[in-house]
DNA sequence: GCGCATACTTACTTTTTTGTTAGTACCTGA
DNA sequence: TCAGGTACTAACAAAAAAGTAAGTATGCGC
């Protein structure tokens, strides 16, 4: 659990505060918060699809980043009130905002990463598997 | 230090080769990295200058984020064989490449910032400080 | 030979994030 | 009445990130 007066948070509240990177970064950052919303660009999806499409997620921390981007505004929980249940995950207008800088970060870290297996390459000028 | 058979560190490991956003992100993420980037963006800053332009960094952790950059290529640290000890930080091309992205996701990061001040303004249409 | 300045290291603690496991609630159809 | 499907929740444990405090090396000027 947080504690709010440890160095620790005082000083992300801080640079949350000065820097648009690091708020940026604390809304979409995080160890699924970016494949969840990469899924949900193509359209709604439910809470068992999610969990589906996403390997290595546990439920807990699926819910866990489904509910801060709900309080970030960055998605949307849709209920139907059916049995057994059903519950569908969309971006809002604001989630939608940042796709193209998702798909910006996204070039530059593959690009970074192509890079990389370039240099590595053997005599051969084969990539290492 | 970095158990590399924990779950936690295979998952992120597979995120980082099949996702680019995360691939950039643990390279251009954390508390302190986006800020140091900054500051470089500007041109070539000693040890001293960066501890000092960064309210909160410790020195422990101003050294870590450095060294993490420079092992990913994106700083280059350049020492001067002085007494006392002179070393300069700067950016290396591939550091350059990221001012882009960074611009993009700092805007992104401000621009929501501002819309929340606007959207918790009084009856007066006064934001609060 | 002592303190100063710079750029770090090291050992250790606290805080935060992530993962594991075992539940819960609800109605349905067999 | 009992398993089945869906979408969770809660208690706990492990791992990772961040912070604290004290120390190191070097040559210079006094």
């Amino acid at each position: 659990m947080r504690k709010i007066n440890s160095t620790n948070a005082l000083n992300e509240a801080q640079l949350i505060r000065n820097c648009g990177v690091v708020h940026a970064l604390s809304i979409i950052g995080g160890r699924w918060k970016p494949t969840i919303l990469f899924n949900l660009l193509y359209g709604k999806m439910r809470y068992n699809e999610l969990l589906k499409s996403i390997p290595g997620v546990s439920e807990r921390m699926l819910i866990a980043q489904l509910r801060e981007l709900e309080q970030h505004g960055l998605i949307r929980r849709i209920v139907y009130p059916e049995v057994p249940p059903k519950v569908e995950y969309e971006l809002t207008t604001l989630g939608k905002s940042a796709g193209p800088m998702l798909q910006g970060i996204s070039d530059w870290g593959n690009k970074l990463r192509n890079k990389k297996t370039a240099t590595t390459k053997n005599a051969a000028g084969i990539a290492p598997a």
